[in-house]
RNA sequence: GUGGCCGUAGCUCAGUUGGCUAGAGCGCCUGGUUGUGGUCCAGGAGGUCGGGGGUUCAAAACCCCUCGGUCACCCCA
């Protein structure tokens, strides 16, 4: 295929109807359960001051290998954000809201990595976070967030794992367990494995090569090794989440990409996608990163969905078609005058979905347009109409085509009568 | 970053062991109706066969490079 000067670049895509009035719904959607809980909108910026990202976690993939970053202008390292939450955490320590503080957002990303199915350089997410208070009370308010957003947009084939990763204090005691554990036996672990396990042994437990999977599924559990604290938590997310009737599955070996989570760890995986790729959401919380931030040593806790994610999973579920914006009537003009101009300003003026053709075309090209646009109703103005005053409304759903003349002072309510039909 | 598969019209694809002016369906435009869509009929526009190089009398087909897509590993949303 001949291809034009320019494309899409690798990993990103154009997004056109229905597509965008599917992402635009969805968004709405989290908007209305986010506000309705009491979140407020932020807008960061898409770049930042590349020190606000690294803090995620140096070993982590999505800091050291997949972050956008430039010098600008002015001399100062800049990267595209990763995500958000780091930005808000920033936000947070800028600002200085009162607390807890309750913010939503939704917008790009950006992760040079390589793109395949659900995977993309620049991604849309909506998510949710909560600076400043350590009630896992709080937890459990976000997980239902996200479960209820699932269930309201019509996807049903999403789990809810839960872990939780421990405090500041637990943490090094379950690192020396695990390292132990697969050290025991290291001749067995693939190379790659060996070699995260040197950088950051959690992240072996997330290992989906065949010879690791023997090990991984022997190895001790977090869980185990909780403080009495971190444990009390645990046990009320999960007695909130049964409470309020959320479903979720224990997945002791649940861990995160990015190294600021701490305590509850959470992830939604969508069986209904077949690729690799089939967690449509994820999150937890992160006590320690505002404070690595160079902020009040608050905690924080948050989640981000995938929106592309999620709306491939809504496809492989057939649910959630998205709104209905095709047109409602086309106006078909032929005497050369302004009534077209006019009618279609007119009805849009009424919230009416109007639209009609341009370039003087034929009476039946234009009819075809109206045919194509999806229009319920055809307005015709031809010679005979314009000198009578009048308009034909030709109903286009019907087989039977039924067509009749009203005066041009009565057009909008006949029109708003015949649509509602 | 590593690897598998794939690039022919706007879209989905066919094109035999290399061999005529490269095809189909859908879509698009025009006409059949001097003012009427969705069905039907006729005609038409639209292709550097992803790009470059090579082999050959001859390449969409074979070889090399490259670009792009896709899927998996990795990683993650």
């Amino acid at each position: 295929m001949a291809r034009p000067l320019f494309q899409a670049l690798p990993g990103t895509r154009d997004l056109l109807p229905p597509d965008t009035d599917r992402m635009r719904e969805l968004v709405s959607r989290f908007a209305e359960r986010a506000i309705t809980a009491g979140f407020g909108l932020v807008v960061p910026p898409m770049f930042e001051d590349i020190g606000v990202f690294v803090r995620l976690g140096e070993a982590s993939d999505v800091v050291s290998k997949e972050l956008y970053d430039f010098e600008d202008k002015g001399g100062r390292h800049i990267a595209l954000r990763p995500e958000q939450t780091a930005s808000v955490c920033r936000i947070y320590a800028e600002a200085r809201p009162t607390t807890p503080w309750k913010a939503w957002y939704a917008g790009p990303n950006f992760r040079y990595d390589k793109p395949q199915a659900g995977r993309y350089r620049q991604f849309d997410q909506v998510g949710a976070e909560v600076i400043g208070s350590h009630d896992p009370d709080v937890d459990v308010e976000l997980i239902a967030l996200a479960a209820r957003f699932f269930r309201d947009i019509g996807l049903t084939r999403v789990r809810l794992l839960l872990n939780s990763l421990g405090d500041g204090a637990d943490r090094p005691r379950y690192l020396d367990a695990l390292r132990a554990h697969f050290e025991s036996d290291v001749g067995a672990l693939s190379e790659q494995s060996r070699l995260t396990l040197a950088k950051n042994p959690l992240r072996v437990l997330d290992s989906k090569r065949p010879q690791d999977l023997e090990l991984v599924a022997s190895a001790p559990v977090i869980v185990d090794y909780l403080s009495d604290d971190a444990g009390a938590a645990f046990e009320r997310v999960q007695a909130g989440l049964t409470v309020l009737g959320v479903e979720f599955e224990l997945a002791p070996r649940l861990v995160r990409g990015l190294d600021y989570y701490t305590r509850t760890t959470f992830e939604f995986a969508a069986d209904g996608l077949e690729s690799a790729q089939n967690a449509v959401g994820g999150g937890g919380r992160y006590d320690g990163l505002i404070a690595d931030l160079g902020g009040p040593p608050d905690p924080g806790v948050g989640f981000a969905l995938g929106v592309d994610r999620t709306l491939l999973a809504c496809d492989a579920e057939s649910a959630f078609s998205g709104p209905d914006t095709r047109i409602e009537v086309w106006i078909v003009a032929t005497t050369g005058g302004f009534e077209a101009t006019e009618l279609a300003d007119e009805l849009r003026a009424h919230g009416i979905r109007t639209d009609r053709s341009f370039d003087g075309r034929s009476m039946k090209a234009q009819m075809k347009g109206a045919d194509r646009s999806g229009a319920s109703l055809a307005l015709i103005v031809g010679a005979d109409e314009a000198a009578a005053g009048m308009v034909s409304i030709r109903s286009l759903r019907e087989q039977g085509a039924q067509q009749s003349l009203v005066p041009r002072s009565d057009l909008v309510t006949k029109v708003k009568e015949m649509l509602e039909r």
